[in-house]
DNA sequence: CTAAGCCAGATTGTCGACAAAACAAGAGAT
DNA sequence: ATCTCTTGTTTTGTCGACAATCTGGCTTAG
């Protein structure tokens, strides 16, 4: 058989749902049905239901008692606190790292920074979206802080579904230059500069926002998982 | 009957778990066995098996796979993460707050030190433990995000642990006199201040921390949840 | 023609039983 | 006496079935 057992069943149905919500292929305000899930996973009930309370917990899907568990919709004021929350987390991670990085570190940041670039050359804007994003994960994992990192990630994926449900249409959302901004003040060792710039940088993020529309799409579910049935 | 059943039955018990560990109840390290738990509430095995991953999820118990679930012991790396996490957490509400308390919320924060204060007159220290990590709390309400505050609550809870099991025997851990001066500053409506003693304030919890220690202690669960069975 | 009530289908919530794994104690050999 | 293998017990993991609840369409009275 080419399905290999490694890592735990749920763990991989989890990831595939939190993939799917994060690269937005899910779109905020879904219904999400067990049995549905069930059949596309080829999986018991009991452990779809276990999943869901795991998203739940991480703010990505909200159960309603006896309705069940749809994709997280976060309203304006919601969307609010995820990006205060992300600023404040960020900026504490970049305070943490100021005139820390050591070469290997630098290097490759500077080489993530470079394929970032790269995506942005060829207008490939789901690969940036991806590394935009990837660019601040890699900071909070040289930061070496694992509870601020696994906040962060929640925040990030959250602020994914802000960023689909209010942006005005047609902008790309991370600019690299930004980035790169920010390492040079890290390098530097100029934490209240890295802490601006990062500040500022994620305030341009939710400026682009507008905070007052809805969306609805329809998704083939059974497609985008590969169901095997 | 006097048992209302208002709150869902797995947010009550959910409490009284956390409540237990936060109280310092139950050491670091304890196993908690699912049968055990089933009688003592008298419910079925999967609520409790519910509860248990909701309360995994927020770092209080560690699961591990096949052996179940035990209150988390943290290591001394976690230990510092954890400090590093909150210290990160609460200099961001606190840089919220600087300047923006109304006049409600400086007299409800001065009440509540003056509270404290008294609690330390009379030697009440599980009171005074209770009443300084509710400061921090109250600071996090105030500041209006939700998402900051259910942090917070999860680094303060597991941070009892820490200071549970770490900390040099005999000394008090938060003083009033410090949280004082961060209200001044925040009234002051100075921010770096404000946000420095805060760091300050909490660096000193961890300094009476000693990072090479075990500990563990026997409990009777029936009787310190009141058994009905 | 509208609106309230009701019935059928679908969906979620809960539980008990069974299977698998870990743990502890005891027997046997070195 | 100690170490190891075996075996029985305890504990956790998983699943399927049943009960409770909700949704949407239909009927019927006003």
């Amino acid at each position: 058989m080419a399905r290999a057992d490694e890592g735990s069943t749920d763990d991989l149905i989890y990831e595939k749902i939190h993939a799917a919500i994060a690269a937005q292929d899910l779109p905020p305000g879904m219904r999400l049905r067990e049995d549905e899930m069930r059949q596309i996973f080829g999986v018991s009930r009991a452990r779809i239901r276990k999943v869901f309370a795991r998203l739940a917990y991480a703010g990505l899907v909200t159960i309603e008692p006896n309705k069940g568990a749809s994709v997280f919709q976060p309203t304006p004021r919601e969307a609010r606190e995820i990006f205060a929350a992300r600023r404040g987390i960020e900026g504490t991670i970049v305070r943490l790292l100021a005139g820390r990085l050591d070469r290997d570190q630098r290097q490759l940041l500077a080489d993530h920074i470079a394929a970032e670039a790269a995506a942005d050359e060829r207008r490939d804007w789901p690969e940036m979206v991806r590394l935009s994003g990837e660019f601040h994960i890699r900071l909070a994992e040289i930061a070496g802080n694992s509870i601020l990192l696994r906040f962060l990630r929640e925040l990030i994926t959250r602020e994914a579904l802000v960023i689909l449900v209010y942006e005005k249409p047609g902008k790309p959302s991370c600019s690299h230059q930004e980035h790169s901004r920010v390492l040079d003040a890290l390098i530097a060792g100029d934490g209240d500069r890295a802490t601006a710039l990062m500040d500022e940088h994620l305030a341009n993020i939710e400026d682009r926002l507008d905070l007052d529309r809805e969306s609805r799409k329809e998704v083939d579910l059974g497609k985008l998982f590969g169901a095997r049935r």
